[in-house]
DNA sequence: TGAATTGATTTTGTATACAAACGGGGGATC
DNA sequence: GATCCCCCGTTTGTATACAAAATCAATTCA
């Protein structure tokens, strides 16, 4: 959990397991460290330069997460699911993320009206562009803005986890320059549903946007 | 010394810290240790006779399920809500139940059908003897059947962590006998929506049932 | 030749120690 | 009497060491 703030001079206020545990996530989101692979312990104390214990942190604590796996006596490795697993996770994520979309639809205010149209305005723009990178960082931010729409901490939570937890198999999904404006205009879809108040349009359009792209993400993987 | 202690000639294989977390639970559930109440990392290691160090990967676990928050450099505490918190809290798990119940109605097979049955059957048992206890055990097998029934294990978990997390909270909602039966009747339509397999109304059903629970829960904390 | 035993190596869990950072209390200063 | 500062205890994070259990390999025995 965050521990505190910044640093000043030489060592950061940051733990050193905090600090393994960013960068494993991000070489894991990067595709440096691929699903599968083996994680040691004594190796990593080695590569960061400290020892077996803050590393033990970071590893249990994304294993908590669910972002790495622990072998039976074999080690800690980058979770790897087969197609049926990988189903069964971007089903519970499309369920979360129907619940955001659902109670933004409730309580929406016009701080996160903004931010979300801010969002999609930047989707679009990258859509257009044919910019794939671009497309993936707003997306991304576009879904993050209705989880904190939802003016709820805990279902933030949940839903930031599950994409953190389904990058991996999500970066490669978008194919395509049509893909994305095909992603971007469902965004749009949900956002009239969203803006007009109606909670099961809301939930119902995201759990239709959610599946496109994730019939994608299995046709990818 | 090491983990030895335990294990006469089996294989005894939970970890002290393990062990340790699994107590905590129970006495968190248990009431034994209120919210708000603080843990001491080397009261703790005595208490169980153990180190610093599977203590606080206890600790450390219960932390990342919210069961416990960590204060700022004045140790660790039994999570404790406002009741804006609790209401977002339990908003959330709202949210997750009524996902679960949805996925249910569209996934129903013969033995998840039996199962929740058989829980409901025990539920409208302990209500009409009017046994709390009785009821509160009832009540959480019913959910869990339900959860179970999604087939999906990733909800499972999220659901249930959130049955873990609120458990405190919930454990004095039952008021009187008439709650008792208030709410296994509540149960009863929500089985009736989930098994004419409209998932529609089963999410709006289960959303139903747990928001008078909720009321309740809110009342009594 | 195949199976079983055993020894070595790896992995995991735990113990203990140490260092840095924060907070509070007590004393000094005005 | 109030305020500020420094010191010290507590808490937290990390390092290192050790012990048990499991895997792997090799060797021995049937």
């Amino acid at each position: 959990m965050p521990r505190s703030s910044v640093s000043s001079t030489g060592h950061n206020r940051i733990s050193a397991a905090q600090r393994i545990g960013q960068a494993l996530l991000e070489e894991i989101s990067a595709g440096e460290l691929r699903p599968g692979q083996r994680l040691e312990e004594i190796g990593l104390a080695h590569r960061f330069g400290v020892s077996r214990t803050p590393v033990r942190e970071a590893l249990s604590r994304l294993t908590a997460q669910g972002i790495l796996v622990q072998g039976e006596r074999r080690g800690v490795f980058v979770a790897q699911y087969t197609r049926e697993e990988l189903s069964l996770i971007f089903e519970a994520m499309h369920e979360i993320e129907a619940a955001c979309a659902r109670v933004v639809a409730q309580r929406l205010g016009l701080l996160s009206r903004t931010e979300i149209e801010a969002a999609q305005a930047e989707c679009v723009k990258a859509a257009e562009a044919g910019d794939r990178t671009a497309y993936l960082r707003a997306n991304e931010a576009f879904h993050m803005a209705i989880y904190r729409a939802t003016g709820n901490p805990y279902l933030r939570e949940i839903a930031s986890e599950f994409r953190q937890r389904t990058g991996p198999f999500r970066a490669k999904k978008f194919d395509g320059p049509e893909s994305l404006l095909l992603s971007a205009r469902s965004h749009q879809a949900l956002i009239n549903d969203i803006f007009s108040e109606d909670s099961a349009a809301a939930s119902k359009s995201m759990r239709d946007h959610m599946t496109t792209s994730f019939i994608q993400a299995l046709k990818a993987n």
